[in-house]
DNA sequence: ATTAATACATTGTTATGCTATGTATTTAGT
DNA sequence: ACTAAATACATAGCATAACAATGTATTAAT
């Protein structure tokens, strides 16, 4: 019988791992909707296939919501020929100056992290 | 007169930055504890020549009060000949662990986020 | 004598991801 | 025909963590 000397904290690396996309998740969002408009349900499945990340629901229609209160995001109704409507995002310019920031940002924080990890 | 037509906002992205952090901090941390012990007040200024991010006070100590209540670090008080007695922290067997399970997160995080960046 | 720096700590506020739940339509399985 | 799953939107309540503000205490500098 093989003994685990030093369990792993699954739960508190989940938890940090939930931490991480606190702002992350913002940054990819805007980062895939700079080439292309997408709505909803389907950003799930584009951060999803770029990132391996799972967004929930809860998560992503909130942070659609701000991200259109502070004016990075349009967003319109598309009527489908069956099914439900799809809430299609688009990024503005002073989203995509925020995004660029956001990069130079992110990029001098990624290096820092590599010298050090 | 130059006018700016294009106001970026300078709060959200300030927010933003503080939303990053969230768990990236503890990253950071754990990163630097792992060659060496230090004490509080002097693992802020080491963040801050790492990484040009400023740990305010109130952030840090409750970090590590999280981390040392989860194993991942130890502390000890150490006397000085003159001054406040400093609490240095040290890496525990559970926290190298963790911090090498959210270096695999990172990195695979950081890539995808190259590729769409 | 006063200010700044060092060194610890806590309280309350704010922001965000997640679970759970809800509505409604369409498709696939049995 | 009935059921389950997938699609597509949305909100309420919970947990977590960064930060400002505040507090104590010592030492160095002006």
């Amino acid at each position: 019988m093989k003994l685990n000397k030093h369990p792993m904290n699954e739960i508190f690396l989940n938890k940090w791992k939930s931490q991480v996309k606190k702002g992350t998740l913002t940054f990819i969002v805007l980062n895939i909707l700079k080439d292309q408009e997408f709505y909803g349900y389907e950003l799930i499945e584009e951060v999803k296939n770029h990132t391996e990340i799972t967004i929930a629901e809860g998560t992503l229609y909130p942070l659609m919501n701000r991200l259109k209160k502070e004016d990075l995001v349009t967003s319109k109704w598309v009527e489908q020929s069956s099914g439900i409507p799809r809430k299609y995002y688009c990024l503005t310019e002073t989203g995509l100056e925020t995004l660029i920031q956001m990069r130079g940002y992110w990029k001098k924080l990624e290096k820092s992290i590599k010298k050090i990890s």
